[in-house]
DNA sequence: GTGGTGACTGCCA
DNA sequence: ATGGCAGCCACCA
């Protein structure tokens, strides 16, 4: 990881024990790490995450959709593409069931 | 030090 | 159902 950071550690260790064909949001991950109420900083962490060992794909906002990222980057397209890969089934409306897909540890 | 920003969330109209 | 808004806190200029 490329932040020397123990609160960024927490997030990504959180993060990469998703099962596959799971989905977890931003305020679990936040909430599992120990840090109840900042999804965003969870979001900020991704955002500077480059690591292609961590699942990051398996995290989406509480609507069960897909953010979209502020540097225009394709990561929204690659996150639905990893996610349909692992059986994840998107509704009409580019959503997530969560009743069905999110990961309860 | 100060202020603006963001891969977010929950409440309210 | 959808849209707006305040609160959140680390980062950067």
């Amino acid at each position: 990881m490329s932040i020397n950071s123990e609160t960024y550690r927490d997030i990504y260790g959180v993060v990469s024990r998703i099962p596959r064909g799971r989905v977890t949001t931003y305020g679990q991950v936040a909430c599992l790490a120990g840090m109840p109420g900042r999804a965003r900083l969870v979001g900020y962490a991704l955002s500077a995450l480059n690591d292609p060992s961590i699942p990051w794909h398996r995290v989406v906002n509480a609507r069960g959709e897909i953010s979209q990222r502020s540097d225009g980057g394709p990561g929204d397209t690659v996150q639905r593409l990893r996610l349909e890969e692992e059986g994840v089934h998107f509704d009409g409306q580019g959503r997530i069931p969560l009743d069905r897909y999110l990961w309860r540890p």
